[in-house]
DNA sequence: ATAGAAATTAAACAAACGTTTAATTTAAAC
DNA sequence: GTTTAAATTAAACGTTTGTTTAATTTCTAT
């Protein structure tokens, strides 16, 4: 689907206000209004409502795949591969987290007939891709043999999510009160706090 | 507040509605219908739709303190302690899961004017005690003192969370069709992993 | 310049929303 | 048994919702 510039400002708009205040929570017109354009014209591109939700997914959840493959095909040894996945998939996250909420929100309700077809089909590759590079490592005998490999993503987007959904709280401990400091905590410390944990975990015998 | 019994099955309802379709999903109609009252009722005991909310969280999360408490005073070794406090976080989590997903949405919304006062002292209090108990532990030595303790609990807690947002994603990777199957899988598989992670965590040195 | 398609608009639609009202029933106190 | 308060009800309120309509403007191709 090709979109023309009308349309990426209402599916930008749409994506900051879904994950602000929720699907249900924001109306169409308030969409319409603050990507001033007329109402008609969500339904006259999108079709609906929910149509709308389908095209920001499809538009936003883009291939990380290629972005991991180049990764390990590099010649650097296992730990520091591991260190460049965390770096990229943290800043990737961030950088659609609004997108990424919306998902938590939406997929994890069973009830909802929203299309989540094209999302499943990114991250079972992608599972797929990093269950492979995990077991040449145990292979190898950097990685040890313990460890549970699909359960490994969600330690590394569930710390950041946990964080970014909590972070009204984690601001007040860690003091980060601009934008900027809020960002630069979570490129620095909260993605080498990862790092070090699936390092860890991946190399944990006891 | 004391509730009565009418208020329970309305805070039952709501909390089992708001986590399915969100806050702005469900209609007080729709929560007065479930839990077979009249819609006036929760105007009535609650006062309105967003008081309704605030006692629902209230009510929910009680405190985890004492358990916590009563955990660290056993006379039992750091690191089994650390087993103990992932297997109660855990199935508290989980039992409560629905709760946890209103706030994550609400709470990480700025814009929303939801009254999170009463959680946060919790949650700040129990984040107190586990950095107290983590100190101790890095002073005799048995844990590592590189590690991020504020970030512990977004790991513990992310990785149950985010494997929950994707459950439908994980089911079939597991293949849990059951609730039963899959609430063994999270006491038994997820919560030994989350075990693994934190140990590995706060015993590597890299 | 003109025909036809695409884009845009304001207005209207029925349905659903949260809340309030005023009347009635139930329960408790004396 | 009467009084008083609490609980419960159906109905109505003014808004807002997603979508559609029909008319108009803008653009494109010949």
């Amino acid at each position: 689907m090709e979109l023309n510039e009308k349309q990426i400002k209402i599916l930008e708009v749409a994506e900051k206000m879904f994950a602000e205040n929720g699907y249900d929570g924001t109306s169409i017109r308030a969409i319409a209004k603050e990507a001033d354009i007329n109402i008609a014209m969500i339904s006259y591109y999108f079709g609906s409502k929910e149509k709308l939700l389908e095209s920001l997914l499809s538009y936003k959840t883009a291939n990380f795949t290629m972005e991991l493959e180049s990764i390990l095909s590099k010649d650097i040894d296992y730990l520091q591969k591991i260190d460049e996945i965390v770096t990229v998939l943290v800043a990737r996250i961030h950088r659609n987290r609004r997108v990424y909420k919306i998902i938590h929100f939406e997929y994890s309700n069973e009830t909802r007939q929203i299309d989540f077809e094209s999302y499943i089909q990114i991250k079972k590759n992608n599972y797929l891709i990093i269950e492979d590079f995990v077991k040449k490592g145990q292979k190898a005998g950097v990685f040890s043999k313990k460890v549970n490999i699909p359960l490994i993503i969600p330690t590394v987007l569930g710390s950041y999510f946990n964080f970014y959904y909590n972070k009204r709280f984690y601001k007040d401990i860690h003091q980060l009160y601009t934008t900027d400091s809020l960002d630069d905590f979570i490129h620095t410390i909260l993605t080498d706090h990862i790092k070090q944990t699936i390092k860890a975990l991946l190399t944990y015998e006891a």
